[in-house]
DNA sequence: ATTAGCGCTCTCGACCTGAGAGTGCTAAAA
DNA sequence: TTTTAGCACTCTCAGGTCGAGAGCGCTAAT
């Protein structure tokens, strides 16, 4: 694998670079002329023919240029890429706009997810932080009209959720407050088991709420990651590799079905380490509904409290020198963010 | 306009339906042999010839066959399309749906979303309902860690938003329920000049809070929608309209920007009643990124409260017959469940 | 080890062509 | 007066041919 000459290594740096930038087959004429090396066409030929002999390059049909194979990519990604950080510079203005923003958790998604997407010239996915175990944070009774209540619900990590119910009978605010303020004070810090298993007040009140709230935690247990936030789907549409229209529609659909996305992101990420980055290269096996795709991932947050996935999906062809930097200092970035924000 | 023979009014018919259906230009012996009409091509041709002249069709070239222009599909859509309301069995399975979610603005909207986008093979939009006149409901603070607090603040109307703030110095979740509490009784129902122009508490704690408060109420002031829920965009990628990658693209943009959108919506429903609906055929002028779509809109909601939009956006070629039933079906549906759940 | 040169293969766009679809018009029929 | 059969005409589209060009591998010379 690693028994590549300095000078193939270099063609092959310069073939994907190409390939990237152009989406055209790149031949070895083009090679010499574009790098000004100093050295022939023929001598490039050979050493063309040397890298898809060993898998990294193969040609679309006899006499076209070179495209980088999966394998290809992967030796580029590992071996050969600038793994430098992101630019100062860049690196400050993304901090400035996160400083400007308001402090609220779905504006750094929004943030996250569209800086990601500008800088990779892909789609970008960041899933809201979410706690592995969901636990009782707040609670609070709303009295709407009449019988009408809205229910409040924080989670430990911050995830707010709002659910209306209706009573058997009216309530005025200041029981709905002292039930609220009651249940706060006995199960705060719990997990759904934990709450099940406590003595629950027997009051009608409390028998209507707290099986809403339980329903609401074991949702947000089943869940696999927060809310999704993509961005940036405009920008892989003009790809050629989009152009058939079946591939563009097939995902289109997956960008819709949050289930499908979860799906993919239980599959690929749920077993890395905070900080650690993914990059899948083709590997059509993991999702059908996307041959032929690239994906960087991240995961952040607090490790064992609550974390979320950010990264970058787009065509194999990808500009992995732009992606991979920003997805690992977004990620950084974010998990600072949590850190420092961490609702206990 | 009016001076169509029943026979004309017939053809031009079928030539929209079928146009609807097969997206190809219909030509005369097609509609004989598909129709059954008893009478002979020729016949139909000269009538055709009518039609285009009256500028209700047109030839994409000498010798294709008809499709209808703007004005055929508003003439069809205002005079021959059969109005009925969506058949009861449909009816009741929506109905059933919304029955079976949680009671929640947001899975009701997705709800809303989904059907639409199903029903009429198109790109559904729906805004989450928006008061006229933001107005405060209830103040949530919650002690997470140090000086960190979530702020959750409910607006009349259900509009819930959190922030994140840091205080100068920690304080206790007692203090802050407190403060809550007393501002809570302070400021129900006041608007944003009210609150503003209302003597507040001199402590320190109202001091940090409330400069957020009027600060997330006047973005709800600003924002002349709620959040806006989308979907059955891969429906609309297949159509031949859309298989230009250009237009796609544009299409795409809109979606992914809100303020996009919110613009296209303020400037065409906003005048409306709520129940009315709007049928906006072709018109380039008004949104230069979709030439060559349509548009069936509705308001709903509570008139003078709390007001949404939903609605559905394709091409010109869009199946009418199942949209506009459909669009004016969830409206009332969706205005039946704000009222009766509206949170005063 | 490198390279110039040559013959080979394959794609792609241009061009042509015939089939087919649909029209408008005219003259006859109803 | 309205309808229809027939016909000449126009335009698109799929298929086929063809030559230019790109790129390759191979070989023989450097």
């Amino acid at each position: 694998m690693k028994d590549l000459s300095k000078r193939q290594k270099m063609l092959l740096m310069m073939v994907v670079r190409d390939y990237i930038d152009t989406a055209q087959p790149v031949g070895s004429r083009r090679l010499v002329e574009r790098y000004h090396l100093g050295i022939s066409s023929a001598t490039v030929r050979n050493e063309l023919a040397a890298l898809t002999e060993m898998g990294y390059l193969r040609q679309p049909h006899t006499s076209a240029g070179r495209v980088p194979t999966e394998e290809g990519y992967r030796y580029f990604v590992s071996e050969l890429m600038n793994q430098a950080e992101l630019p100062p510079s860049v690196q400050h203005t993304i901090r400035h706009q996160f400083f400007q923003a308001r402090q609220e958790i779905g504006q750094w998604m929004h943030l996250a997810a569209s800086i990601l997407a500008h800088q990779s010239q892909a789609v970008s996915l960041v899933t809201a932080p979410h706690p592995q175990k969901a636990r009782f944070k707040h609670l609070e009774l709303i009295s709407t009209q009449g019988r009408q209540v809205l229910m409040v619900l924080v989670l430990v990590g911050g995830e707010v959720s709002q659910q209306l119910l209706t009573l058997a009978e009216p309530v005025t605010q200041e029981q709905l407050s002292q039930t609220a303020t009651r249940m706060n004070r006995i199960y705060e810090g719990m997990s759904v088991d934990e709450i099940a298993a406590a003595p629950a007040p027997q009051d009608a009140l409390t028998g209507d709420v707290l099986p809403l709230v339980l329903q609401d935690m074991r949702n947000a247990d089943e869940r696999v990651a927060g809310e999704i936030y993509i961005d940036g789907i405009s920008n892989v549409l003009a790809d050629p590799e989009f152009t058939d229209s079946e591939n563009a529609r097939r995902a289109l659909r997956l960008f819709e079905e949050e289930s499908l996305l979860q799906d993919l992101l239980s599959r690929t990420i749920l077993d890395s380490h905070v900080g650690a980055l993914q990059v899948l290269i083709g590997g059509d096996e993991m999702w059908e509904e996307l041959p032929q795709c690239s994906l960087v991932l991240a995961r952040y947050g607090v490790p064992g409290e609550t974390t979320g996935t950010l990264g970058v999906l787009g065509p194999m062809r990808m500009p992995y020198a732009k992606a991979i930097p920003t997805v690992r200092f977004m990620s950084d970035l974010l998990s600072n963010l949590i850190v420092s924000h961490f609702v206990v």
